[in-house]
RNA sequence: GGCCCGUUCGUCUAUCGGUUAGGACGCCAGGUUUUCAACCUGGAAAGACGAGUUCGAUUCUCGUACGGGCUACCA
């Protein structure tokens, strides 16, 4: 029998959720959901000076927007310091770990030397091995007392097994000398606490897996199965940083994309299943595996992100779609729709959502239904409203009163017009388009007409003839 | 400096010793068209470099170069 599968997002609320941290969530979600296990959320907030509650709010809410619902309660780490405590005392106990005397300026004065020696910057205490009675009355803290030889091997389901020589690893600090956890020691205490299997996370930790690996072993627990993925890079290769072009996640949310095609494109983004590129979270669920991680780091494509936009916004359900566009509207401090505009969103959204990136440009393409009358023409439409044309439209706009409103009557009527003036269906289109929509880019004039009905269609028609 | 990781078209990637190195986005050309799109057809485009192992290396090993990460009483 087989342990349920319990995996964790980690992040630390120094600040928003950037893309990179929405991956890693990601993965750990999908293997969770894979599994059918649990998915954990702790808040890495053991540093007091850089956590703040807002940031927190701010990863919670774009988890949320994403989808990536948690199982259980959001721990936080900084209030389980009791018990890291308790656990460093039990290693004090069992002489894994020993009180440190040396002070902060000591140690980066030996670094400093070391450095410029060109020596090696390990720092190894001089009180590792002090007997009690010889130890002042000073602060101090307590670090790991770890193995100077052999060596530490993590097997990692992405990178391979990674070999490190012990000598090459410190004494990590477990208490800080105000008696505070680090966040090296809390890791660990609560991953094993909370019982996670698998230890999902950015690959800039995989060295600090093999200095947590000595913990676990100082205590005598089991190790969980390691997952380091490469990081994702911005557009020029460089490291991703806040400073460095990573939005938050937010920010995607900001510039209409649906959740949907997030979760897509970032699965996308270091995994992959053979050659599938659009796919469902259903599918996702049902494929994610760590096998299907890559070992090297990828960067960021807005274009193929829009791409796979499309295809979400296309096949999403219309009544779902005006959902998610509604929480867009909110989500961006944009005013609500009437019920009237979200019957006639409802009812034009096939001929809405099937050229549309982002819900900005969903509600682009729906400014016909969103816009009242009299309908201002931008300059491009304006100009196609010369009086040749608004005589076609006034032989149009009578015939319309009577016709079956149908796609195909339409079209004919239309055509007629056109051909009793010797023109081409085309030349009457745009200034149709112009009345219609007072724009360029638009749904079909057809589609236009059935989605605002009769009445509207031949009320725009009489302002824009009526204009002098 | 030390330790660790990585390197296939511009980008995301497939390949798990034998392929004309495949797909997707983007790009270019053509087609369709009722604007913007969408759509259809075609095209250009890759194994960092050098050795070794092997009948045969993108694939395995080593070296070099380049990129990245870690090297805190940060997480």
């Amino acid at each position: 029998m087989s342990k349920t599968v319990v995996t964790r997002f980690a992040p630390s609320p120094t600040g928003y959720l950037h893309i990179g941290g929405a991956r890693t969530a990601l993965f750990n979600w999908l293997f969770a959901r894979h599994h059918g296990g649990e998915f954990r959320l702790r808040i890495e907030d053991t540093d007091r000076a850089r956590s703040n509650p807002e940031a927190s709010a701010a990863i919670l809410r774009a988890m949320q927007w994403l989808g990536l619902g948690h199982d259980g309660e959001v721990v936080s780490q900084f209030e389980r310091a009791d018990r890291h405590a308790e656990v460093v005392h039990q290693m004090l106990a069992t002489g894994h770990a020993y009180k440190c005397f040396s002070t902060q300026d000591e140690i980066a004065k030996f670094r400093e030397d070391a450095r410029a020696s060109g020596k090696s910057t390990l720092f190894q205490s001089p009180w590792r091995d002090t007997a009690a009675a010889d130890q002042p009355d000073a602060p101090f803290v307590i670090r790991l007392k770890a193995p100077r030889d052999g060596q530490t091997v993590i097997d990692d389901q992405v990178q391979g097994k990674v070999t490190f020589q012990n000598n090459q690893l410190d004494d990590m600090i477990c208490l800080r000398s105000d008696a505070t956890p680090t966040y090296m020691l809390a890791v660990v205490v609560d991953d094993h606490d909370m019982n996670v299997t698998h230890v999902i996370r950015g690959d800039d930790h995989l060295n600090n897996a093999a200095r947590q690996t000595l913990v676990y072993q100082a205590m005598g627990w089991d190790l969980p199965v390691w997952a380091h993925i490469p990081l994702i890079h911005g557009p020029d290769g460089k490291k991703l940083s806040k400073r460095h072009g990573a939005l938050g996640v937010e920010e995607y949310q900001a510039m209409g994309y649906p959740a949907s095609a997030m979760r897509n494109y970032l699965a996308r983004l270091g995994w992959s299943h053979g050659d599938d590129e659009f796919f469902s979270t259903k599918q996702a669920i049902e494929w994610f595996d760590l096998a299907g991680i890559g070992k090297s780091p990828s960067r960021f494509d807005f274009k193929k992100l829009d791409n796979l936009t499309g295809q979400h916004i296309a096949v999403t359900d219309d009544r779902e779609l005006l959902e998610q566009l509604c929480e867009f509207l909110a989500a961006t401090d944009r005013s609500d729709l009437t019920s009237e505009q979200k019957e006639l969103m409802l009812r034009g959204m096939y001929c809405l959502k099937d050229r549309a990136k982002s819900f900005h440009q969903l509600i682009d393409k729906a400014e016909f239904i969103l816009t009242t009358r009299p309908i201002q023409p931008d300059e491009k439409s304006a100009k196609l409203l010369d009086g040749v044309s608004r005589s076609i439209l006034k032989q149009l706009t009578p015939l319309l009163q009577d016709v079956s409103w149908i796609r195909n009557a339409l079209e004919e009527v239309a055509t007629k017009v056109a051909e009793a003036n010797d023109v081409k269906f085309g030349k009457l289109a745009g200034p149709l388009r112009a009345a219609l929509a007072g724009r360029t880019a638009c749904p079909s004039v057809f589609d236009m007409m059935l989605v605002i009905g009769r009445d509207e269609t031949i009320a725009r028609l009489n302002d824009a003839i009526g204009e002098a």
